[in-house]
DNA sequence: CTTTAGATTGACTAATCAGTCAATACGGTG
DNA sequence: CACCGTATTGACTGATTAGTCAATCTAAAG
């Protein structure tokens, strides 16, 4: 009856449609400022559906989280590994992490919104670490080749990430008529002049 | 009484206790997670009082959040336009910048969490972008110049920013035994040297 | 002392919300 | 069809909260 083509598992799509209609709510009204009865509502099931998914509030929160981190992480390694260098891999991280995030603006606004938010779960916190640690290693590749300045690696995921939210926010902000690359090349130079050790 | 040294408005005292446990709180707790009753008790004062003070919640929010930002935009101003040129202006700008943060990490959290959050009004948010408005003056002199780097100055004021923003995180992170001005010298070069317009 | 205006109080209210639960519908299996 | 475990529902509850208000306090001025 209401059964859609290519539909895998109904209970699946419940759950994806709660999701979905979490990361609108949270991202506008905020984590406190959206009742479950509302998110429910939205995707199209009652309260006690939302319950029978996910144990609490709190839960749901952070399986949402996780699922962004995870994506995020997942969408920066295209193509990873494929370049001739250290600088050409971080460019294309780079790249790859921006393109992402225009396109999934409501996700980079969630992230900034609730990294530091006091309502997302340690335990979800610190497994998002682990889909990044790779950037880390990228970092400590270039320093020890030396052609990346010698810093703290965390400190230089830290400001590339914080760095790269920046340009996003900016692409975002310009609406569609901004053209993504365009900007990037802009601004991506910045990043990598410096980053790179003794430039010129 | 109750009367303390060089007290010279109570009316403002109580005020001044109101924002301060907010502020806290907040950051802590979420804007939605915590009860102006709670602000109140750890203020001292009874919940009226707190209303008589601030006409809603929100009122009380929007007006933290202007605070905090004037507060921000004058710690980087001292010293301002007492440089040779525009490079070292803006890294004194910085300096001012990270100091500021680090002296005081909860408004910076504050910031954080609550730019881009529906809980600000939006006057209060227009009110505090006037405060930076130096600071692309600043960028457009250097790019004018051409020792900065010609990218749009609102992109650079906000990838300045965050980049700051990383590097005051990381600080703060490490805990006391980290010195500021060390870990500052270590993490400036790379945004002054991306600005840079042609390195080397 | 009396008056007056603002500051302060905290019990109270109407509204809202996270999570429950008993009832029902659904879907696969024999 | 009969059986059974899971999915789904939405009215309901106990707890919490923003904001009110009538009463009380304080202090300055006459």
């Amino acid at each position: 009856m209401t059964r859609e083509i290519a539909e895998k598992n109904p209970a699946d799509d419940k759950r994806k449609a709660i999701l979905d209609s979490a990361l609108i709510l949270f991202t506008e009204r905020g984590f406190h400022g959206t009742p479950t009865s509302l998110i429910a509502k939205e995707a199209g099931v009652a309260t006690g559906t939302l319950f029978h998914y996910f144990k609490t509030k709190e839960n749901l929160i952070g399986e949402l989280y996780l699922g962004i981190k995870r994506e995020a992480g997942g969408a920066m390694r295209i193509n990873a590994g494929e370049m001739s260098d250290v600088y050409l891999e971080l460019r294309n991280v780079a790249r790859n992490y921006v393109s992402w995030g225009v396109e999934n603006p409501a996700k980079i606004r969630f992230m900034e919104q609730f990294c530091l938010s006091p309502y997302v779960p340690d335990a979800a916190r610190e497994e998002a670490i682990s889909n990044f640690l790779f950037l880390s290693g990228l970092f400590e590749r270039g320093m020890k080749e030396g052609i990346i300045k010698d810093i703290p690696a965390e400190l230089a995921v830290k400001m590339a990430a914080e760095f790269l939210n920046a340009v996003i926010d900016y692409i975002v902000r310009q609406g569609p008529g901004c053209k993504t690359e365009r900007v990037f090349d802009l601004a991506y130079p910045v990043l990598g002049d410096g980053l790179r050790n003794r430039p010129g």
